[in-house]
DNA sequence: CTTGACCTTCCAGCGTTGGGAAGCCCTACC
DNA sequence: GGTAGGGCTTCCCAACGCTGGAAGGTCAAG
């Protein structure tokens, strides 16, 4: 299987792909003589695992733990366990952060006419530090 | 003012200061007769904009559009409306999307023992597609 | 043999921030 | 006046996770 069949196959570009390797995420390809990467099925099994981590928002960091874990048959499940746990507040974080810029934003875009006079309590905000009036 | 008084004003760094001269996004500083940044009072108020829009999650492209209008006196508050809006349209599209890796990763979580031994339903979803069995 | 699609490597960039090196300037203190 | 220390200057590098392109080799079909 080629590069391109393996991107096929798993979801991830060939680009990534070689990037992943180049990274040391997964292990180097097999060679053709002609030094085309071959990859197996075990190979596109890896590269599905990578690509589904992605998905649901791991780092490479994280995927390299959890591909670590996945190999490891002696693997306790406490350990994947605690690496998913410990991503998902931090994806709850990030949803707080965001949700909190939106609120805001949303209040403000709200109190804003939105028509053609240059007045606008956005802009007004934004003059400010942290919502509140400047101390000058 | 030296640039870490502006900085401590501000609440932008130094770094950062020197980097938003550089791209553009503010205008550059006056100087010393021996090469200092100078900041007025103006520039002080232009740095807090840039922050709080910062703060707000807003790309330094959108900022600069939105200290466009900001120096505009005849902007129409409309322009601005219509760049928040679609600021929160991109924040709750990313939080719609966190929100859901958040949620499959509980799920996953949940069912997963979290003991010593190494059955692991989250490893076990990982290697599918989609969450859903791999063709093979 | 030619064409076109594929593969290879390497280099550079995106956006935002932090870190550090080498060297100049300013203030304070002796 | 000399010196120590902090602050300033510019420049380069690193991070994250890719993406694009250039230059060139390989393979299969016509």
């Amino acid at each position: 299987m080629n590069i391109g069949d393996a991107a096929r196959a798993s979801g991830v570009s060939a680009k990534m792909i070689r990037y992943y390797e180049q990274i040391g995420l997964i292990p180097p390809a097999a060679r053709t003589a002609s030094g085309y990467r071959n990859y197996s099925d075990n190979d596109i099994h890896i590269l599905r695992f990578v690509r589904r981590a992605r998905d649901l928002g791991f780092s490479v960091a994280g995927i390299s733990e959890l591909l670590g874990l996945w190999r490891n048959r002696s693997r306790q499940s406490a350990d994947v366990k605690r690496i998913v746990q410990a991503h998902i507040a931090e994806l709850r974080q990030k949803i707080e952060d965001l949700q909190q810029m939106a609120d805001t934003l949303q209040v403000l875009a709200d109190c804003c006419a939105g028509d053609n006079r240059p007045n606008c309590p956005i802009l007004a905000d934004l003059e400010t530090v942290n919502g509140k009036a400047p101390k000058t």
